[in-house]
RNA sequence: GCCCCCAUCGUCUAGCGGCCUAGGACACCGCCCUUUCAAGGCGGCAGCGCGGGUUCGAAUCCCGUUGGGGGUACCA
């Protein structure tokens, strides 16, 4: 399928191994490379490569489809939906794979090797050159009456491919030229002894046989481009190939320092942040901003926008580091612009962990819920925030925690406040945040002549349990006039 | 060591030779609003690493330098 201009239609792919927890530079480029296929109206391939059998979990597995699946980056081909070019998990496409080497190898593009590391560097050594040089391309030359030997005495070739003697320059997306040398990429390994492809081979080797025409990915991978075109040409050459993709690195992701984000940093892992209460649109928001805007004067937007607006073109070079403020700041512009019932329904797991809803909500859950939910939309970053605002509604009375440090922090006379609460509220019969307030105000306020804060921040511990809550009032009205009452009534009690 | 990449406020970035006395966002600091906390409004602080060129004119182009990062496996 070609556009009339003759460019092939995108075809990119998002293609991890599946080894631990995905990792947010690693969803990062899952995103680019969506948001491509997207814009563009091209494909997006998943290829699962998981060939390193020692790592490799389906636990993992589970967990990409996951991770992909809660951000809506949906895939076109790939394990599970199928496609043209399949098998799509790497660890069935041994066959294909084991073909290709052989074409290779019959074609010269490779060779076989018998050096062993120890051996290399002891040729480095003998020559005065530096050990750490890499290998030295000695096998290249070795005759056919050497190899037998060499297998004679019982040892097995690795397979290499032979990097011309030639600058190699590839067009980056994001960077533009970039020019490795001759003689600056050693020979590297395909295939182990034992005849198991490596990364090396196979990585490329379906890229080309699925046709990929774009392969965007971390800039960790830049200096290993030169090997992979190179092997792109032969694969091109023997028509295994169609084209040799083209190439765009995406900035590093890094952490608190200047490093790259390690699996082992906790804010690398993706569910940490969904578990924290980062909603979808937050979490792909932010993610499209490292190394990426949508405007000069505007950084928050929609999934939908980010694909209209996406190009690869467009992503900048330099490293971007992770913020984790920003990252909270961004998800709570989404959680603001979600409706109040979205809120509401995205709310119930985190309220379920907590421990303060089981199962689903009933109807008087339901209600004191649909009533304060709008009224913590704009005090949360992260959903993991709202159980300690909404606990107070579902608790019964004499469940409610009071924190300690709001119970301390009351002033001597806050029985006195809480008295006179009491007794202004008895008589208020419509019970709505209009009415409590009017009682409360005329009481304390103008009775006691106190401060509005003085005044309400003992109220708001007996009520909520917090000296942070949502607006009195109003969570007086939604608690209901009995329970308000009580809770008033017992904090009292415990002060003198 | 060798190869490669990167370089604008603390952070993410806009800028692709004159619209720049460098714009936005986060963070931070004031003020306003206010029933706490937020949100919101207004204002403030703060940056083109350095040195050479090219040009009538450089944040923007070139070279060098410094600094940072990545890669250098019979891992992926």
């Amino acid at each position: 399928m070609s556009s009339p201009s003759g460019t092939p239609a995108v075809r990119v792919r998002f293609c991890p191994s599946p080894t631990g927890t995905p990792h947010v530079g690693l969803v990062r480029t899952a995103l680019f490379n969506w948001a491509w296929a997207r814009h563009t109206g091209g494909t997006l391939v998943f290829r699962v490569e998981d060939t390193d059998a020692a790592r490799d979990t389906e636990e993992s597995f589970g967990q990409l489809l996951d991770a992909l699946d809660w951000l809506g980056l949906d895939y076109d081909e790939g394990p599970g939906v199928g496609g043209p070019h399949g098998p799509y998990r790497q660890s069935e496409r041994r066959d294909v794979h084991t073909d290709v080497l052989g074409r290779l190898l019959d074609a010269g593009y490779l060779y076989e090797s018998f050096s062993s590391p120890d051996e290399v560097e002891q040729r480095h050594r003998d020559v005065g050159r530096d050990p750490k040089l890499g290998y030295d391309n000695y096998d290249r030359e070795l005759t056919d009456e050497q190899r037998a030997g060499l297998r004679d005495q019982g040892r097995a070739p690795v397979l290499r491919m032979r990097m011309p003697d030639e600058d190699v320059t590839v067009h980056d997306l994001v960077r533009g030229d970039v020019t490795w040398p001759a003689g600056s990429t050693p020979d590297f390994v395909v295939a182990r002894a034992d005849g198991a492809p490596l990364y090396t081979l196979v990585n490329p080797v379906d890229d080309a046989m699925m046709r990929i025409t774009h392969v965007l990915r971390g800039e960790d991978l830049l200096s290993s481009t030169a090997r992979q075109v190179v092997l792109h040409r032969a694969l091109v050459d023997l028509g295994i190939g169609e084209r040799v993709p083209e190439f765009g690195h995406l900035p590093l992701v890094t952490g608190e320092g200047t490093r790259k984000l390690s699996k082992r940093d906790p804010q690398s892992n993706l569910f940490l942040h969904r578990e924290r209460g980062f909603v979808r649109e937050g979490m792909v928001n932010y993610l499209a901003l490292l190394g990426w805007s949508i405007a000069a004067d505007r950084d928050v937007f929609t999934p939908d926008e980010l694909v209209a607006a996406f190009d690869v073109h467009d992503v900048q070079p330099n490293p971007a580091r992770w913020d984790q403020k920003k990252a909270e700041a961004i998800n709570a512009d989404h959680v603001r612009a979600l409706t109040p019932e979205d809120l509401q329904a995205r709310l119930l797991p985190y309220l379920r962990s907590a421990g303060l809803l089981d199962g689903e909500p009933t109807p008087a859950q339901d209600a004191a819920l649909a009533a304060a939910v709008p009224l913590v939309q704009t005090r949360m970053a992260l959903l993991g925030e709202a159980p300690a605002m909404l606990g107070f509604l579902l608790v019964d009375d004499a469940d409610l925690e009071v924190e300690e440090a709001s119970l301390a922090a009351l002033k001597d006379d806050a029985g006195t406040t809480l008295d006179a609460a009491v007794a202004a509220l008895e008589p208020v019969d419509d019970w709505r945040t209009e009415q409590i307030e009017a009682a409360l105000r005329t009481a304390l306020v103008e009775g006691l002549d106190l401060k509005p804060k003085t005044a309400f921040t003992p109220l708001r511990v007996a009520v909520t349990g917090r000296r942070v809550s949502p607006p009195l009032f109003e969570s007086m009205e939604i608690l209901g006039r009995d329970a308000s009452l009580a809770r008033l009534r017992s904090l009292r009690a415990r002060r003198p």
